[in-house]
DNA sequence: CGGTGTTGGCTAATAGCACTAGCTTTGAGC
DNA sequence: GCTCAAAGCTAGTGCTATTAGCCAACACCG
């Protein structure tokens, strides 16, 4: 019996592939092991298990993602610089759904977690981007976490069954990045957060908590989970 | 053999919670039929399948996390609005996580399917909250879906290992919804959407794509997957 | 009060899943 | 050319959802 010449790259890059094309939740061992001319157990030698599988695909994919979004954000600014970010984004999505369904949900399991590395290293084309605009440094950590939430609130649908969506979703599109724009370019500069009437004001902002040792460092939870800085 | 009394709301009431307490990926047969005091194969009498269950647990959830947002919005407008429907949304999926995970991902198979239904009735507190706002009608439809895909964002985040975020979160939820709120008062009234640069200028917008015959209506396309405006 | 029929539980069995143990064979390095 | 780790394999385990078929419980009806 001849060997495959398989590898942990490999077999990852397969299994995203495969993914992409009959879903996530579809992905199984033997399918995956059919994908490649192999037998089922075959695969853990190289990796060890599903789970780990899924985490290596949840790598590759917040790779690709930030390299799409530094690329398409190089050299711009502004409205310019998000919607490009948010364009890049949305078609990383639509284009490779199953990998990046993998990115959903997961849980690192500590600093040296490749997750933690990834998703962190995600980060820097939206903290990018933020520069172009006036928010306080005090309210980037803010601006970040809503950033992250809109583009994956749009990417999740795109990966999640809504490929059926009307025609000028694109229209759609460009108008969530200017309504975001909008709010951005509005942000008071002076420092306070406006708005919040439920909140206590002097829990407003804490200046331990900006956006920059989050990208640049290491942020996890006592847990082991990532904070929500560090989440895909 | 003394009967346990089911039926397929106790069932899916049952199934809800056991996935509130361990997650929605957990929830297997065997657990809920011994949650139930029962045999797994009984469960079958009241549900079809894990997937009908499944279904049957996300209506649950639209429904409930549509009663939540309506009563929350129920005398308010404009930000007042729209940070108590963000607001109850967020705690509805914090206190429920497992059932609003099987929202995510659901396509519909036609007009009467009761998550269709469901959907629809999910998105109307929604567009009473842009209704606050000075939104040309033209737009609403993109608003809507803006305000999807931000809550929606959110409320995955929170539902798929989002749960260990740093305490300051309400701070930040907050600042999304002045985000979100500066970003609907400046929108421009001309009836042009602004900003979209890279569209043909014809694209821009349809008057028959209207949010009000979505909202009021079964808008489901050809393929029977639920158009934008319906998905959770 | 005595059937009767539906229905809700059961046991047993199947196919597919991830995964492990242990064997064989390949192929690279000395 | 030999050695030995690594990469493939077969066989088997225990989990999963799901179906078939049986039997008892209960509601209704004469």
């Amino acid at each position: 019996m001849p060997r495959a010449g398989l590898d942990a790259g490999v077999v990852v890059a397969a299994a995203a592939e495969l993914a992409d094309e009959i879903g996530f939740p579809e992905l199984t061992m033997a399918r995956l092991a059919e994908r490649l001319g192999v037998r089922t157990p075959s695969l853990y030698k190289h990796v060890a298990s599903q789970e780990d599988l899924h985490r290596r695909i949840a790598v590759l994919a917040l790779d690709e993602v930030a390299d799409a979004i530094g690329a398409a954000t190089q050299g711009r600014a502004g409205r310019d610089a998000l919607g490009a970010a948010a364009r890049a984004m949305r078609d990383f999505v639509v284009t490779h759904p199953g990998r990046y369904a993998a990115t959903i949900g997961l849980t690192a399991t500590g600093p040296d977690d490749p997750v933690t590395i990834a998703a962190v290293r995600g980060l820097g084309p939206f903290s990018a981007v933020l520069r172009g605009y006036d928010v306080p440094p005090q309210q980037t950590t803010h601006a970040l976490r809503a950033l992250r939430s809109v583009f994956h609130g749009f990417a999740t649908l795109q990966a999640t069954g809504g490929f059926q969506w009307a025609t000028d979703v694109d229209e759609s599109f460009e108008w969530l990045v200017d309504l975001i724009d909008r709010g951005l370019r509005a942000t008071p500069t002076d420092g306070r957060v406006v708005g919040g009437e439920g909140l206590d004001p002097d829990r407003r902002h804490d200046p331990d908590d900006g956006a920059i040792t989050v990208v640049g460092g290491r942020d996890v939870s006592p847990t082991g989970r990532l904070s929500e800085e560090s989440q895909p």
